[in-house]
DNA sequence: TCAAAAGTGTTGTACATACACCCATGT
DNA sequence: ACATGGGTGTATGTACAACACTTTTGA
């Protein structure tokens, strides 16, 4: 699943930095990274927490996040610590910001390299369930007490993310491959906390030409099924290229 | 200037690392910090970059950078590392990407967070002139080797650049504070590769109210003197606030 | 037949584009 | 006088917001 150093331990550890003094003896012990994992359904936009259950600060609230080894990158780091956690791969993960402020930890220079990740519906039963450990989706709009700086660092993310889905097309990784137009518009609505014009919504994502119809209907709901569209990644970067902008 | 621990050795130390193997003692052995300063004139968009002066790879090119302390975060470190090079102070400076392939450097792990600077043209004599070292503004359409991964960071600042400049009214730092409006229209091409319309540039800059003209015209032109105009700080935030969207 | 969502049409306004044009100033 | 850039005007088309409307489907 991951590389051949992963372990049953290093599996049940991977919450947060465990006992601060006893790190294992393969990593930075100046550097972490923390991911904000978000997830959108009908009830709004998530993140992914983990309550630490052992280790300096067990019973508190967190991000998932750990040590980064001295023979891997950050961005294999995060992809390696993010997979121990949830059983998640390919997701969409992307470096958000480096804290780094002196007193972000007490007693102890750590620096974290934070992510965030994109996580579709289809996936949101696994990321949580996959660990023995207490890992829920909890609403951004009503987070709990955090450890250290990361209230902090989820309300970057959430900066990032609404800004970002405005001017890329980074947004389909909040849905599952196939979606319909409505989806999309309450995600739109969702992130940025906005009410959307349906016909006019529709038209707008249409006339960019980056979604592509599947030849398939919505299934198993009570009214009209709605068509299914995919994003079309090709049609995307050749657009990029001839100075085409995303924009919502 | 920056902090007391300064001294002379210092100074003419920041260039990259020195020696690998000869680190001063306060700081974090796998972490440093470069910076893609850009600048804009009328022979397009640069970049500053050093000529080692000593260490390890003396005599080659690289970006202005150094070793992170123990006792500052990376953020000061960027600008304490940039004004001992430039002598510059309070520029526009932010983080751009964390670089930490395994293998960036031959025989060493160490981890870049990389910055992106931008500098007004009054500041670009300041900038190259203040250090005894070999300090130089080089295009960006014409740079020549760099170490290590050195390359890959200033591609990745000029995409960040080119993509940010569209989006967020960054591009006004790479101006004097008073400006004229054909000098924001030149700066959009240098940055971006087009041409623009001037009347129709005008026209939409103008509407977006960010601009308070200055009751100043240009100085020692020959010919019609322009208007010079100022960014508007407080209605941008205002303005974005209430959902507003910079878009060029 | 009703609810719920899919999906289309219409209209006024605002904006972008393209390009013609006049104005001010130093050499 | 003329070159250079400053700055305005205007016609055309496109994009968007607002909202009325028809269609499809399951319960």
């Amino acid at each position: 699943m991951s590389d051949s150093q992963d372990t049953v331990t290093d599996h049940d550890k991977v919450f947060f930095y465990g006992s601060l003094t006893d790190l294992p003896d393969n990593v930075i012990h100046t550097l972490t990274n923390d991911s904000v994992v978000f997830g959108c359904s009908d009830d709004g936009l998530k993140v992914l927490l983990v309550r630490h259950s052992e280790g300096d600060s067990a019973g508190e609230w967190a991000l998932p996040g750990g040590w980064v080894r001295y023979n891997e990158s950050v961005e294999q780091s995060a992809a390696r610590l993010l997979n121990n956690l949830t059983g998640l791969e390919d997701i969409f993960l992307e470096q958000l910001h480096v804290f780094s402020s002196v007193n972000r930890l007490p007693h102890r220079r750590v620096i974290t390299a934070a992510f965030y990740a994109l996580v579709r519906p289809n996936d949101h039963a696994i990321a949580a369930g996959y660990s023995t450990n207490d890992v829920q989706w909890v609403p951004v709009s009503n987070l709990p007490n955090l450890i250290y700086d990361h209230a902090d660092i989820i309300q970057t993310a959430v900066k990032r993310l609404r800004h970002k889905v405005r001017h890329e097309p980074i947004g389909f990784n909040l849905l599952n491959r196939k979606f319909t137009l409505l989806q999309l518009q309450e995600l739109y609505e969702a992130i940025l906390g906005v009410t959307l014009d349906k016909p006019n919504f529709r038209r707008k994502m249409l006339k960019m030409n980056l979604l592509k119809q599947c030849n398939e209907k919505q299934q198993g709901v009570s009214h009209r099924a709605a068509n299914l569209y995919e994003f079309d990644e090709d049609v995307y970067s050749k657009l990029t290229e001839q100075g085409f902008s995303f924009d919502v």
